[in-house]
DNA sequence: AGCACGCCGACT
DNA sequence: GTCGGCGTGCTC
């Protein structure tokens, strides 16, 4: 250890001026203990304020002439920043106009010391116990040759359910997942598994549990308390390959040899990280394995646009179960059933005749839109939406004949008028909740059991014996065996939604609620036609990603381009755009939001990606460091701007 | 964020 | 002549 080494150091602050390196002496004292990686506390700014920091690298020397502070004191020996961690963070970062800080954040959990503690006392080096590599079935030697061959895919899963040899039934692609986990696991490398929710990764880790001793699988979620996570992320520092299963932030998870990422269902919205800088696990995933070089899977039932457009440049390889068996999915007009019980549940006469055979012999899936009783009250004289008299929220029914409720703060609406038109009776609008169809559909068919699976009731798995289940979408539980029929019902008022990725929403929610049939069940498809019924009743929602994604090349619409939101004051935002350093494709706005504050939307080629996002980041610096607000004296509003990447949201708005 | 440095109006 | 206003800029 040279006397001249130096820490270079990420200080812990959400000030975008201080996201780069900060150069720190090592006083003799902490020569032993400062290395790459873990957690001090450095002087920032004129000493006696300290701020906490990680210790990136130890170098001889770094990019800073003047005079060096000390390193204050180290905070713990545990090295738990790794490089190829900080190289993720900081590119995903760039990328999205952000901090790493705020990557940082997500990558590693918070300081749990009684963990720490029994974490260095167990020194004695555990026994690695000897895998066998599973075969991943139904693709041939394609996808053992994914993990060793270190290739992208994007992966069409299996359709259906998978018996697990403990008598649980989860879904085939869990199954598949686990298996290429566990080859990449016996070759010795760790395998990071991402699912959108709990409830897949439930599935995840029982299919493990079927190859890899549960000491190799780890768990890393935000729902397990703080210790656990810690505890899980500490061994992921450790030598041995694990199989590591959770959320979005798992992307970010630590692994001494890195051999495989998979992503289940990269479409779903959870795996779009709410935090700033708001990058997608599909991205940070992205980022990763062309760092690391390690095998990268997409795996869904409906290709998201976004996949589609690296299939498309070559980035991806598709690859397909080998034999192509799927869902019988049929697609029928609305056309509502002769029977009067049917007219009543409001179901159409295919889809009556099906549940009806179906759930003689077991059970039966129904897919609705909403959860509750009735989506929208309204004034029954003017159809103005009924609003609360105290805070304006909507009206909704819990059930049939209670008294209606405000959604926002609760308050029961006794007696309520309408404020338009003094009305004072309501009426139901739009189509009915989980609940409603569920009393409908059990006077229907009295004596069959009903069971509802939404938000507020949270089912994970009915047995065999006949039951309608009716479910919002994406709350579906499994069935054993598979559901002997599925309908999916609202099709109509799912698409009716205003948004950008409605289509391509409806086909995964449709597409993963089919998966879940048994084989030769039939799923009927309710008021649903044109190229959407086609792709589902071919089961070909690849071709439709491709049509999707040339619409959107058509628009310019996102994944076909990369946009930027740029937020602030009319001249912040002005300005940041006029400095530009390339011409972006085109800017769209700005719009004013109100209360002095305008946005614009730059859209570019991914090409020109990283040179607009380092000048929209080194713009924001300089909004953030320079004048510190246009107004006087320092009130801590809104900032004079606000950038963020990929920002969808103006698309998705109805 | 904090906190120091810096260049113009009232003060012993 | 200096004390201090807070605008401006930096933090290894």
């Amino acid at each position: 250890m040279s006397e001249s080494a130096i820490a270079r150091v990420v200080v812990d602050s959400p000030l975008p001026q201080l996201d780069r390196l900060f150069d720190y002496s090592i006083p003799d004292a902490l020569a032993s203990e400062v290395v790459a990686g873990v957690r001090v506390k450095v002087p920032l700014r004129s000493a006696g304020r300290v701020a906490d920091g990680l210790v990136v690298e130890v170098a001889e020397r770094g990019g800073f002439d003047g005079p060096l502070s000390e390193i204050d004191s180290v905070v713990s020996p545990i090295p738990v920043l790794t490089p190829e961690v900080w190289r993720l963070a900081r590119q995903a970062a760039d990328r999205a106009a952000g901090s790493a800080n705020d990557i940082l954040r997500l990558a590693i959990p918070g300081r749990q010391v009684r963990v720490e503690k029994t974490f260095l006392g167990a020194t004695e080096s555990e026994p690695i116990p000897v895998v066998a590599s599973p075969t991943v079935q139904h693709y041939g030697e394609t996808i053992d040759s994914v993990v060793t061959d270190r290739s992208r895919i994007a992966l069409s899963a299996v359709p259906g359910v998978t018996e697990l040899r403990d008598g649980r039934w989860v879904r085939t692609w869990a199954v598949t997942l686990a298996q290429a986990a566990a080859a990449c696991v016996a070759r010795g490398d760790t395998a990071i598994l991402v699912v959108p929710d709990y409830r897949d990764q439930n599935q995840v880790e029982a299919a493990l549990a079927q190859y890899l001793p549960p000491e190799l699988i780890i768990r890393a979620d935000a729902r397990q308390s703080n210790p656990d996570r810690y505890r899980g992320f500490l061994r992921g520092l450790g030598d041995t390959a694990l199989a590591v299963v959770g959320n979005r932030s798992t992307v970010y998870f630590p692994a001494k040899r890195l051999g495989l990422i998979a992503l289940w269902d990269d479409g779903d919205p959870l795996h779009a990280e709410p935090l700033a800088p708001y990058v997608h696990a599909r991205d940070a995933a992205l980022i990763r394995q062309e760092q690391r070089g390690c095998a990268l899977i997409f795996a869904s039932h409906s290709r998201s646009s976004e996949v589609q457009r690296l299939v498309e440049l070559g980035w991806l390889i598709a690859v397909d179960p080998v034999r192509a068996a799927h869902p019988k999915v049929v697609p029928t007009a609305h056309q509502l059933s002769d029977d009067p019980m049917a007219q009543r549940a409001r179901i159409p006469s295919l889809a009556w005749r099906t549940a009806r055979e179906a759930v003689a012999h077991g059970p039966v899936l129904v897919q609705v839109a909403r959860p509750g009783y009735s989506p929208r009250l309204a004034c029954a004289d003017c159809g103005q939406t009924a609003r609360c008299l105290r805070c304006s929220g909507p009206l909704a029914q819990r059930s049939a004949g209670s008294t209606p409720s405000c959604s926002w703060c609760g308050m029961l609406s006794t007696s309520w008028s309408c404020s338009h038109c003094d009305g004072t009776r309501l009426r139901l609008v739009g189509a009915a909740g989980s609940t409603r169809t569920a009393e409908d559909l059990g006077r229907a068919f009295p004596g069959v059991r009903v069971i509802i699976a939404d938000g507020e009731h949270p089912i994970e798995h009915v047995g065999s014996s006949p039951a309608l289940v009716i479910a919002t979408r994406g709350a579906e539980p499994i069935a054993d065996g598979g559901y002997r029929a599925v309908l999916l019902l609202d099709g109509e008022q799912m698409i009716a939604r205003e948004s950008l990725r409605v289509a391509e929403d409806c086909l995964r929610w449709w597409s993963n609620a089919a998966a879940l049939a048994a084989p030769g069940a039939v799923s009927v498809l309710s008021g649903v036609g044109g190229e959407l019924a086609t792709a589902m009743a071919t089961w070909r929602q690849a071709d439709f990603a491709a049509r999707e994604l040339r619409d959107r090349r058509m628009l310019r619409f996102p994944p076909a381009v990369r946009v930027a939101t740029v937020t602030g004051t009319l001249a912040a935002v002005a300005e940041a755009i006029a400095d530009l350093p390339v011409e972006p494709s085109d800017v769209l706005g700005p719009v004013d939001l109100g209360s002095a504050t305008v946005r614009s939307i730059v859209r570019f080629d991914y090409s020109a990606g990283s040179e607009i996002a380092s000048a929209l980041r080194s713009e924001l610096i300089r909004s953030a460091s320079g004048r510190r607000s246009a107004a006087r004296g320092g009130r801590p509003t809104t900032p004079a701007l606000r950038v963020r990447l990929d920002d969808l949201e103006p698309f998705l708005e109805s």
